[in-house]
DNA sequence: CTCGATGCAAAATTTTTGCAGTCCC
DNA sequence: GGGACTGCAAAAATTTTGCATCGAG
């Protein structure tokens, strides 16, 4: 039924476990399930659309958990999370994300395309270096308008998940 | 008692009255009240402080009005909105918003400085060439750690607002 | 005058939290 | 076995909406 695979890599499953036992934490059934659940879903989706992919896949999965369990996932680098004032937040799971890119959204179809932006590695640099700030991450999140109002079919994003 | 000026200077205020003109909207008292209160607040704020001090300003405004015209200002240029995940939304006002600038937010003192970034605006042309889309607005957010931890203090913010 | 805009308060959304019981290590 | 984690449900926090009234043009 759905489009992508219905498992994490063995990559992002371990990058996952790898980081919960670095801080202590443990590997438990529900955070596994949102895990996987964030691997069946399409690539962007609300905190709502990942509870329930989650519970069909450990029926038991609160809430809470999920809301406990995203920032973890974001911190660990297997969620993005966007927010373009469109509806409600997105996340985004990639196998493995890249972290130079921006997001692209065009605001008649509301899509969100994943487009390089190499630069922003090198602004992080300058910005650690003049300032004295040691850089976290960077979102460069863009608006704009794709040619479907008129074309009738956006272009197809550049996302590779 | 502000540090700021108690009125938006004429250019920004005729500016907003433009811009509702323009498409076909009133010019009200709440309207202006909410537009004062951004100038009066410091430069990052969250709706509700907002709305606080709208109220003293015309003590009759609305939060279902501050929340209807929130995306007018948006919109219009005057107010921008940033999400870092920290506590609530911020909105930052600057007499003429400069379009290329990031938001680096130290993730310490959550203290938020706007830097330039002069690329976006090529990058922005970039995008639009190579795929196609019309790029409307941009908005580059960086987590960082400043010295304050250690250093007792953070550097000082390098927006002129 | 006329119709958009407003205030109010209720509702809808989204996220957080306290606590008793559960399960990982 | 101990303490971190969970589910539940209630609460908090944030934003939206319906409707009668107000006021800008």
């Amino acid at each position: 039924m759905s489009v992508v695979a219905d498992e994490p890599d063995v990559k992002s499953l371990d990058a996952f476990k790898s980081f919960l036992m670095s801080k202590g934490l443990r590997v438990t059934q529900p955070r596994l399930a949102i895990l996987k659940a964030a691997f069946v879903l399409p690539e962007h989706y609300t905190a709502e659309e990942l509870l329930a992919q989650a519970c069909q896949i450990d029926d038991s999965v609160s809430r809470a958990t999920l809301y406990r369990t995203l920032p973890l996932l974001i911190e660990c680098g297997t969620v993005r999370e966007i927010d373009v004032g469109k509806e409600c937040k997105y996340y985004k799971c990639c196998d493995t994300i890249k972290p130079f890119q921006a997001q692209v959204v065009c605001s008649d179809c509301d899509k969100i395309f994943e487009i390089d932006a190499p630069f922003m590695e090198w602004y992080g640099k300058t910005v650690s270096e003049r300032l004295g700030l040691e850089v976290g991450s960077q979102r460069l999140q863009v608006t704009a308008r794709c040619p479907k109002s008129e074309a009738g079919e956006c272009i197809k994003t550049t996302c590779d998940n």
